[in-house]
DNA sequence: CTGAAAGCGCTTACAG
DNA sequence: CTGAAAGCGCTTACAG
């Protein structure tokens, strides 16, 4: 039978309807197909009846009226700030991460897309209005002192750039993992090493600037500014950044290796690299930061350190339903989770020429 | 001042709170904060106490109570299939689309990311509860007798596989993008055109097949089943199945140009070609159906026929609140909506070798 | 084993 | 201009 427009505005069947149409009340209705926590136990040939009657009216609890009973929606919140031009893979993965663990809970999950950080204490606010349970913030940027976070909304950070009160956030040890991409460019024996990365007033940007000093101080290798470069996190800047660099340093030695601070900046500089006749890796090796799908469809595929993004999503989940409904366990007490970063290599990387060339210098 | 935990689980506050504090009735709080329908008029004076209160409160509506009331969440669902492998580039353009769209309206989007279409009748009811006030489907793959839409649910599809009753279904003219790209390797020289597409269930596969057999025909060239293969929409298969086909073709005539189904299998072509030592375009053109994100970070870049995916996830949305609320227009009268396609030509496309060697054959 | 009552927070008529 | 009443659909104590 075909949906027609007044089928379509027919109401849905509440327990009233159901409760009427198997001859019992509304809350025996209610305890038999919703079953509470209320003691009350009916009888079989009821129950039956009951469960009939729904099923031949295609009853569903109304959400509404269950969230306004029991202050819960079974929804989870994900904002973040998504660009419009461009998809960003980081996010992405994160939000993989949080789909599926959501659905693993029963749990809906509804995305609040700002344009803007900057707008994001006003409209937070106002999706706290109980239409979620929680929320996760996807790269907050601002600092505690800055925001109000509505108190009766349970929140979980991932990558928050400072630490909000009271606040679980989950992070990745970035430093660690920067360290390890160089310090394997220095083993595979360049020197030459430039690091292409975020605004320095990202957190993570500092920890990967401290992991690449590091690696570069424990192999005696001499810090030189000109080769660190800073760009927005997205492959237009990145090109961009690469391609300014070149020309302002036209003639002088190319860097033997470019380690990025995330696969959208190392597509640009693929991008760039492309543009002016320079091979990856046979001219310069090139590592990213993230290992995000992208890493795996460039041609060739891009060395990267992986953050665990989908896990770490899938973490917040779980951190927030702990808040949410702290029954068994109570939130752990700590305030931020690290989860560890690995080196992936691939093609974009490999020993610089006078390595690989045995006529080389 | 740092959220503790009691502050944590304080009670938001309602309308109760807010009258209580400026003196008022809750209803006169209701109709200054959240200024219904009614036709009271309050003195400015009052207004002002009870906004003061409001603010001093931090009032907020309570999402459920409205919505039990008003039979309106202000969320819209979008259902689809998310494979948990690969990150489907081609939803997550709609699915920006529908984002960007939701939020001019002021309406929220929950994603419900279902493993398998099969679970789709028995999951899809129970998200249509009240939750949502409508719902996009994105490639349904059901025949209307196999499943039965909530009726009191408004629903609009894109991509669907078979027509719904009682749905607006939103499409792109995948014939005629497949023919012009065929028709455009055949202009420039290309004889042996492969077809690498999807799984032949799928309407729009067979659209497709249709348009490349097309432009073949008009230009005479005979039709070769040899050269139509079929894989699942992702890259894993798209190189596999080219991959087997190379195998099973060995010493034979390659394709001159491979023509495939989505840019993700045009994404996994570009690496069986790899594996072979295959350049491209200088051994072998390739061409993807989508134009995602994906098309754009290949080396080469992919000529790809582009659908206007975030463009049709925005006007899903329209239609879809034009049906919640058919204020003032009433939905227009069409099942379906067909967006045209478009050519975008990029370096993975190119003459065959005999066209551009003054020497070759 | 089953039902009448009260309430979740809000809004919409309807009286004053 | 302002408030008391009824109800949205459900659940949780509490009586029978």
């Amino acid at each position: 039978m075909p949906r027609t427009r007044k089928t379509a505005l027919r109401r849905a069947a509440t327990l009233a309807d159901v409760g009427r149409a198997a001859g019992v009340s509304v809350m025996a209705a209610s305890a038999v197909i919703n079953g509470g926590r209320t003691s009350s136990r009916i009888a079989a040939a009821t129950s039956e009846r009951i469960l009939a009657a729904a099923a031949r009216l295609g009853y569903r609890r109304n959400a509404a009226a269950h969230a306004l009973v029991n202050r819960r929606m079974h929804t989870i919140g994900v904002a973040s700030v998504l660009a419009g031009g461009e998809l960003n893979h980081y996010f992405l993965e994160v939000f993989n991460g949080i789909l599926a663990a959501a659905a693993q809970h029963e749990q809906n999950t509804t995305v609040f897309s700002l344009h803007d950080w900057t707008e994001a204490p006003r409209r937070l606010g106002r999706f706290c209005d109980g239409r979620i349970d929680g929320m996760i913030l996807v790269g907050p940027p601002f600092r505690a002192g800055k925001v109000t976070l509505p108190a009766h909304t349970p929140f979980v950070s991932i990558h928050a750039n400072h630490p909000l009160p009271g606040v679980m956030n989950i992070e990745s040890d970035e430093e660690r993992g920067a360290c390890q991409m160089v310090k394997h460019g220095l083993e595979l024996g360049h020197r030459r090493i430039m690091h292409l990365t975020g605004p320095r007033s990202d957190v993570g940007v500092r920890r990967r600037i401290r992991g690449y000093k590091h690696a570069l101080a424990a192999a005696g290798v001499r810090f030189d500014p000109d080769l660190l470069v800073s760009a927005q996190y997205n492959s237009e800047e990145g090109r961009q950044a690469l391609r300014a660099w070149l020309d302002s340093h036209h003639g002088r030695a190319l860097p033997q290796m470019i380690f990025c601070g995330s696969d959208a900046i190392a597509l640009g500089c693929l991008e760039a690299l492309s543009e002016r006749g320079l091979r990856v890796p046979d001219d310069v090796s090139v590592a990213g930061f993230d290992d995000t799908l992208a890493a795996r469809i460039t041609m060739p595929q891009l060395a990267s350190v992986r953050q665990p993004l989908s896990a770490m999503g899938g973490k917040a989940v779980d951190l927030l339903l702990a808040q949410i409904e702290p029954r068994a366990a109570p939130p752990p007490p700590v305030k931020s989770l690290v989860f560890p970063t690995e080196l992936v290599l691939r093609a974009s990387l490999a020993p610089p020429p006078d390595r690989r060339d045995p006529l080389g210098g």
